[in-house]
DNA sequence: CTCGCTCATAAGCCCAGGTTATGCCCTCAT
DNA sequence: ATGAGGGCATAACCTGGGCTTATGAGCGAG
């Protein structure tokens, strides 16, 4: 049950082992992550140790991962990858006021999207210091209009007086299903009524999801279950208790792997759309112009 | 650069940041994570002292995240999800032979698939201990007919005979560039000749999908840059290096974030059926048939 | 044969994270 | 009003994991 961080080697040991398998010699591995051989070796020797697998083939010549290993490694991978994505969103979060580039976003964006545009901000020009503001649309306007923020980001409907804005994406709410339920097989798309009609997965009342699709059913939807966080909601709905309401952001990998069924929905607007906005007359530029360029494509 | 694992809280310290954000009060996360009230408050502190925020507003009568907080702990969650799928992977690829169920599985299966498939069978059935042994599809095949397997997964257009099977996905190769690149603009579906003339960001010669890729070109696909692993492959693509061909699995994050697009393309056969298989007249039953149910839905 | 690369082992140091013991603050019930 | 109890913080101490340096042993190329 608990104790997964006694079961999972640390992120240290993770990048470690990516770094033995891309490099193929302990003695590199080491000089890449400014450390000494034998600390690699005994790092690998007790993450093999702890996992129950051999990973690594050691010989004279270097060294290779063995096929578990590999697998091994591509789930490590994956841990590594949403560390990058945690990173780069708390050192935006930190930053200064002094960055060059400083950004108010509301929650949605800031949770999902944002990560990923700083990192690739941060691979197209790595000099650029980003400080995050995180807030909802209205915390984000008055930043705008103080001067304490260069460029905004805000999910709704409509874009308030004084700002100029762009599309950058678009939020849209699916229902999901695990792929055993009824409704995966439907041929038609669920109508407004039967989707108000039925009891749903869905996150508390008060938080963003649950707001939009109260809105877009006219306040009326109805919990089966009400749970207070995403991924809470997700694992419901995967084990079958029945269909959730999410953001389609937050289900991207469910989808691709079919652990969740999205489900068509007919004449209920579940968009929303996100806008990266700014004071008229200030359109971003420099490190703010990057990061637009990111967004819009 | 390096040194991700410095600036990212550890496993444990994010798993403890969950509980707080979930239960409301150190003692209570510290009670759940069985050990003691100051061990939290300092762990929690140290937290806040290495990210340089403020993530939890302590009050006589429990804690309460503040918005930094919230943010952090939604993009801790991601870190621990990745970590319990890597978790579920490497228990299975540990366990004995006298698990109850014995599962050989091809490379994409195993890495991208099973950690979810063996999440959500232990959601249902918590007792069920299971064994993984990754190969390729001769390998499989193998250990079934030596009765050292009790469920095979595999990639690949044919069933060998003897075995019968069940469709449980699709491994599409997608062509994907970042939004910006012209190709993002298209309208009409790219053709096979654009396709095998266009040089591609690709994987290394002998891996899984540049072997899809060359059979469906007609063994032609002209790498504008070799990788040595997915990821890297799609950070190039992420940052404009060109035009990408990979695992629809492996970009499905990246494609509703919009860091990348997919383009259509016509006329190639890209598709990779993926299949649970099984001795003839041995159709799984027990732990077997529950995580078939799993994949088919 | 010796150099240069590989990995393993041993002995010692240090700090992060755990423990127990305690104190302060606030609220609620007697 | 006054304890009781739950909340968090602080201090002193212990332990172990992960680092270092120093060394050894296997293999291949010049």
């Amino acid at each position: 049950m608990a104790g997964l961080a006694h079961r999972v080697p640390d992120l240290g040991a993770l990048e470690l082992l990516l770094a033995v398998a891309r490099l193929g010699s302990f003695g590199r591995a080491a000089r890449e992550l400014g450390i000494t051989q034998p600390a690699v070796s005994s790092r690998i020797r007790s993450m093999e140790r702890q996992l129950g697998v051999a990973l690594v083939e050691r010989s004279p010549r270097g060294s290779r991962l063995t096929d578990a290993g590999a697998l091994v490694t591509d789930w490590a991978r994956r841990i590594v990858e949403a560390a990058e994505a945690f990173d780069a969103g708390a050192q935006a979060l930190r930053g200064r006021r002094d960055s060059r580039l400083r950004v108010a976003a509301s929650m949605t964006i800031a949770e999902y999207l944002l990560p990923g545009w700083l990192m690739a901000l941060r691979a197209e020009r790595p000099d650029t210091a980003v400080s995050l503001l995180a807030g909802n649309s209205a915390t984000v306007a008055e930043r705008l209009l103080a001067g304490e923020a260069d460029l905004g980001f805000v999910e709704g409907l409509t874009v308030p007086p004084g700002f100029d804005s762009a599309v950058v994406g678009h939020d849209r709410l699916v229902v999901v299903t695990a792929p055993g339920h009824p409704w995966a097989r439907r041929r038609t798309p669920l109508s407004a009524e039967e989707l108000a009609s039925t009891p749903l997965i869905l996150r508390e009342e008060g938080s963003g999801t649950r707001q939009v699709l109260d809105t877009a059913l006219g306040g009326l939807a109805r919990p089966l279950l009400e749970l207070s966080s995403t991924t809470a909601v997700k694992s419901s709905a995967v084990s079958g208790a029945g269909p959730a309401a999410l953001s389609e952001l937050a289900v991207g990998e469910e989808l691709s792997a079919r652990r969740l069924v999205s489900i068509p929905v007919a004449g209920v607007r579940l968009d929303r759309t996100l806008r990266a906005v700014w004071r008229t007359g200030h359109r971003p530029t420099g490190p703010g112009r990057d990061l637009l360029g990111l967004t819009r494509g």
